[in-house]
DNA sequence: CCCCAACTCTGTACGCCATACGGTGTAATA
DNA sequence: TATTACACCGTATGGCGTACAGAGTTGGGG
């Protein structure tokens, strides 16, 4: 069960996002500030998983009550929205990568590679409705920028720029998925294999998957656990760019 | 927070899967099955989504009590497991298909899309170690011997297998994830912009975005979100086949 | 200058969740 | 018939988000 974005009153997450709260005019300084807050959430998200994100355990880190948070922010839901906003701010445009749209589409999904990587529980938040903030924006803005101006339509230009964001995050997903698994488990792909495998091999018959065996067994010696998802990502993001190369060179 | 495949003891779930529990010898006649638990687990997450399936919940269901279910399986893990490979039996080869590799890739990306609308809990379980079932196994296969053939190494097949099916994956998502946004908020995809766009035009700039302004309209115009998910799946699709086949025209 | 409104912070409590543990009753075997 | 293996269940533990009510603090209005 994921977390969901845009989950929260519009209104109220949207005045989060940009910081318009007016300042408190009587009562007590507060302990704390949103940013505080959500540089706290991003920390122990990061450290330890979205699933050990609680409102209890950020309350603890920063030295208040939990129920003290709900002074900042109207819930969980509205402060993931700006969790995510904050991390996105985090990548760069490809304005000034040298080598046309291929390599300006590269810089993105390699960007975005590497953002799931290092806030592996951004993958867990399911981004509908996102989080409109500065940086939602300011992303969407320059990923139009690396396709804008070689021949695609508006509506092209949308689906190219898509289409390579979520190739970038579903290639992310496996890759981060593994590592999840490996620390939570504190089994090694290798060593489930190790246990899996015997008593598989009892089970079906021989002869049945040939094809499944020969390149199963093929591709897990050729690339080890650690680097398979990176080569998929690598053959993955050739196959598309070709395959927007068509699109673009039937113009 | 996910729930993740392949959490549980190895040996014990590769026993569950294929069904080869030997039959008790005493001990009072059991009230269930592990078919008819899967089958009752997997009609819960259909209908109310995987936050709503809970052991209580599939208790409940089959009147019985909560604590009976650990009879038939270890955890919640296992369970979970065991729906997967289930589901994925659902899934039909390709190899009648007419057209040659392209329709029969497209076969399984538009039979696994169907799949993930059938079932959406499953994008939601986090398939790492995926478990080994008899179903799982046949999908590879079968998937492998749509591409089997034409060209590609060994490696290659896996890896174009991958990315159609992760592609596949990942626009199902967005859709599923749409749906259930608007389901469990009761504020439809409209409605939600419309509390939104006019809050974020008095917060931003009104030249600071001119290219995500202009698409972002025309794209929203063009494709209303009930439509738009599907339409994003037949542009990937597209694309990445004619990618795949630039790949197999070098050949 | 004082009082009160506005505000921050907190303790307690509720209803969820998975599941560990120990006990009870049943059915087949020795 | 006695034993044993087993299904089933009640209770309890420690987690979660957050509703609610109260206590304490501050600045502005009279």
């Amino acid at each position: 069960m994921p977390e969901y974005s845009g989950a929260g009153d519009p209104k109220h997450t949207l005045e989060l996002l940009w910081g318009v709260r007016e300042r408190p005019r009587r009562g007590p300084r507060p302990k704390l500030t949103v940013e505080r807050l959500v540089t706290a959430a991003i920390a122990a998200a990061d450290a330890d998983g979205l699933n050990a994100l609680s409102m209890r355990r950020i309350a603890d880190d920063l030295g208040v009550s939990p129920m003290s948070i709900y002074t900042y922010v109207p819930g969980k839901a509205e402060l993931i929205d700006v969790m995510v906003d904050r991390v996105l701010g985090e990548l760069t445009p490809a304005d000034g990568v040298p080598g046309g749209w291929r390599a300006r589409l590269e810089h993105i999904a390699r960007d975005n590679w590497a953002l799931f990587h290092r806030h592996p529980w951004l993958l867990h938040v399911a981004i509908v409705r996102p989080p409109m903030g500065p940086n939602v924006l300011a992303k969407y803005e320059f990923e139009l920028r690396a396709v804008d101006g070689i021949g695609l339509t508006d509506l092209e230009m949308d689906a190219v720029v898509a289409l390579v964001i979520g190739f970038a995050e579903s290639s992310a997903r496996v890759s981060v998925n593994a590592a999840e698994a490996e620390r939570r488990s504190g089994i090694s792909d290798e060593a489930w294999w190790a246990a899996t495998a015997p008593v598989l091999e009892k089970l079906i018959d021989g002869a049945a998957y040939p094809l499944g065996e020969r390149v199963g067994t093929a591709a897990g010696q050729e690339y080890n656990a650690a680097v398979a998802p990176a080569r998929a990502f690598e053959f993955g993001l050739g196959r598309i760019l070709d395959g927007i190369e068509v699109l673009i060179a039937s113009r």
